[in-house]
DNA sequence: TTCACACTGACGTCGCGTTATAGTCA
DNA sequence: ATGACTATAACGCGACGTCAGTGTGA
């Protein structure tokens, strides 16, 4: 017979627990005194270890309750926990899913606010609904307008919804765009900008300027439209773009041809 | 001016959430009439649209608090946002983590019952702790051992910590073993399942009898200890042993050399 | 007597859902 | 006056942690 301290000490559940085991009537002492003591023998600790490793596995009180009950309905010992280890298993599985879809939300989430410096709720309904369309429809797009190689490099640029360090860099750049969009692209900070944005961009587009170009010029949003790509406002662009082409055409003495570039 | 119930349809948040709201001074009304009933204008829509966006992003209403106070501290809004979704993206990546093991223990509990028909405390714990020893050890093990092609294919194995069909195939192949391992090597069941052992680890060890012999020869226990790889003990992998032998002598002809297989 | 140990309440947690009962607006 | 709407008050949930105040065992 073990005194309740000591019960807590071999089970590893903390006195109160061993008390609420017996208020909820899931596992009472085997005797109590007058005093009101409750003592445990060696049957109450073997179950309390084995109520300890259900809790590991992340089933609630009740749901042990049930699987120690020694049989009650028609179903075998086995196919209930069967059942049960099944049920768990896609419990999980769908919080996992639902972290992983915060997660991407957090992150593009954060991107944004290295971006603009604050976030709307718009913006947050906004990332929902972005995350919520199918991968589907973007494939077929890139399907339609890009080669395998091509669609390959697209699908590894950095993208808000990772923790690619990439994103955040972008994000970066993309906001010191935004702060000094209104100075000549021939200025020290301008040209800067422009050497950074010319050096990523290639990187992450594998040198291939062709693709780039392609690419720049598709995601520029219609003449009073939204963007396509967060951050890459029209105006932005176009001072992304002049900015580059001075670059290009001043300092390197011009790669890159055509009238836009990042 | 809005009704409750008006607000409530425009934020889809529940009469029950915002009085809440505002039992706990998290957003009053801007009105309240003196019958008690709760008026809200436009700003106050607002404020609630941001509360309903940050709620999707699994920040606590005192989060949300913190976050909608108009600044407070010495730290800029800028920078309280980046705390909260850093913090925010820590907890949900342990959160992840956590449900990682979980999963992978839930898993290898339902192979075990797949295997054994019950389990025991003991076994949890058992899985808990291997689940916890490091990858580490193991692959300087295999390293030592094995070569590299050999490694790879000893790692796609049937896991009973995944979801892979396999294992729950190999889970009640060993529960047919263990169940009529007194039955004699030449009788039909014996043969029959001889056969399925023989099919599938030739399939999983990709036709490689000598790496399927070095293994199956490195996981028998020694005498008296415990199993190496969970149900195979040693009584086990004798009977495995024997129909597989019979198998190969009596029906085949002979393929697979040496004393054992499976 | 001391002192560690044990006891019984009872509140707090988090974000509401859900009654129950009663008053208000159009 | 009807009926839709709103109000407050209070319990419930899950699994305990954490006091506060008091009694017991060696």
């Amino acid at each position: 017979m073990y005194s309740i301290g000591q019960i807590s000490k071999k089970t590893n559940l903390s006195i109160r627990t061993l008390r609420y085991y017996d208020e909820i009537g899931l596992l009472k002492p085997a005797k109590v005194a007058e005093s009101g003591y409750r003592y445990y023998a060696g049957e109450e600790l073997r179950q309390l270890q084995h109520i300890a490793a259900l809790k590991e596995l992340g089933f609630t009180l009740s749901s042990i309750r049930e699987l120690l009950a020694t049989s009650s309905g028609g179903e075998s010992q086995e196919q209930r926990w069967e059942d049960m280890l099944d049920f768990e298993l896609a419990t999980v599985a769908k919080e996992k899913e639902r972290l992983e879809g915060l997660e991407q939300l957090l992150q593009t989430t954060r991107h944004a606010l290295a971006v603009k410096g604050e976030i709307s709720p718009e913006d947050i309904f906004l990332f929902i609904q972005a995350l919520q369309t199918p991968v589907k429809e973007r494939n077929t797009f890139l399907e339609k307008n890009f080669t395998e190689r091509e669609i390959a490099i697209i699908k590894n640029l950095p993208d808000f919804k990772t923790g690619d360090p990439r994103s955040m860099h972008w994000a970066k750049l993309l906001r010191k765009a935004k702060k000094q969009m209104h100075e000549a692209p021939s200025s020290e900070a301008s040209q800067e900008l422009a050497l950074q944005f010319i050096q990523h961009s290639m990187e992450w587009f594998e040198q291939d300027e062709q693709l780039l170009e392609k690419y720049w010029t598709l995601i520029r949003p219609e003449p009073g439209q939204t963007a396509k790509v967060y951050g890459l406002e029209a105006d932005v662009m176009v001072y992304i773009d002049q900015i580059v082409d001075w670059y290009l055409a001043n300092v390197q003495g011009g790669s890159m041809n055509g009238q836009s570039g990042a």
